[in-house]
DNA sequence: GGGGTCATGTAATAGGTTACATGATTCT
DNA sequence: AGAATCATGTAACCTATTACATGACCCC
């Protein structure tokens, strides 16, 4: 089923995937992760980045190809995509396309515990997460629409397109419950069945 | 926006809840997570378990009750719920209702990363994870159906219900991608492109 | 020329996962 | 009685996040 991957941080596949096209420093790297955005699918962090370089090049996926000082600022160390991290790039990011896997998104959790709360006031904490939401789904179109308006391919702006369609059915999804919450008779039983809990 | 939790883990969520209603040891509490099934939504291994009932003492939202030895099987210590326990679980089951976080799917990650991979190989791999997908919908489907006929409440269905609305949407957009991807147009265009790393 | 903030990295700490350990019960 | 598996936990090992450090450049 599941590659048991030596470097299991997708932070690592973003390294991976840059080092095709040159080889970088580290700070570099995270450099364009930020421009790019591509922060916004992958959680970054520096040092997260550092400790992902390492482990890659402790794994043979990327090589060290030299160390300059340039000007005065700190050494850096430049490193260089190696045959075997072509090749792990490629199946991972197969797998990944091909095979969707378990995840644990927050809302999950909530909802798996949500008779905990009283239903009048969940309506209304959904409510605000419905605000919220629709808030992004329209950043998320602007922030679309900007793009193409500048000329960028879509493949570029697919992920973004992978968003909005499920915040989309995030919303619709949101909207039903908070009925359902609604519901006098469902507020009745609640009352019955768990009132008591304060 | 978001509060800094003394105990972040999901899985310290499901321990509040659970000890809500009754005193419990570690062990215990594991099975009833796995029981009741809610290891689907929360990441359950009984490592971490331990680890965040002991972080959750040290914060002092759970308190050592007791500490057994029935038959001759090791020690258990039970824990019970304290008053600023639950005052957590009330607030922190408020804010993953009402503020959507961001999340980082390994879809997303895979997307970001799409041009990498020639269009029609994608494709194919696209169809694979659309079949595994349209697979898992109706496993949930019928899991539905089967509890709501052993009459089940819907409340505490309604996070198998969140599960299927997202796959579905999923569905939709891998079926959406596929076709962009066959497009010839697109096909060529990538090729200029990108071809040349073989 | 002193106060921000860029550029660059390391080290300390906390968090999570796997592997190991051991007696009890149950099955055949 | 030996094999499998349940019950229960601890310890070792990775991973990830935060905090710290330091010299350069840029602005008034």
């Amino acid at each position: 089923m599941e590659k048991r991957r030596k470097v299991g941080n997708p932070l690592a596949l973003a390294v991976l995937a840059w080092l095709m096209l040159e080889p970088m420093h580290p700070y570099e790297l995270g450099r364009r992760l930020k421009e790019t955005e591509q922060d916004r699918s992958i959680n970054y962090n520096r040092g997260s980045l550092y400790m992902v370089v390492k482990q890659l090049a402790k794994a043979g996926f990327i090589a060290e190809q030299e160390t300059v000082r340039d000007t005065q600022r700190p050494e850096r160390t430049v490193y260089a995509l190696t045959e075997e991290g072509r090749a792990e790039l490629y199946d991972w990011l197969r797998e990944l396309v091909a095979q969707p896997r378990q995840e644990y998104p927050h809302f999950g959790v909530a909802l798996s515990l949500l008779s905990v709360l009283p239903p009048e006031e969940t309506a209304g904490l959904l409510s605000a997460r419905l605000a919220t939401l629709t808030g992004q789904v329209g950043d998320i179109r602007a922030r679309i629409a900007q793009a193409e308006s500048e000329g960028v391919t879509w493949v570029f702006l697919v992920e973004e397109q992978y968003r909005v369609t499920v915040l989309d059915a995030e919303c619709r999804f949101v909207s039903e419950l908070i009925e359902e919450l609604e519901n006098p008779d469902y507020i009745r039983t609640w009352k019955e069945m768990f009132g008591s809990r304060t």
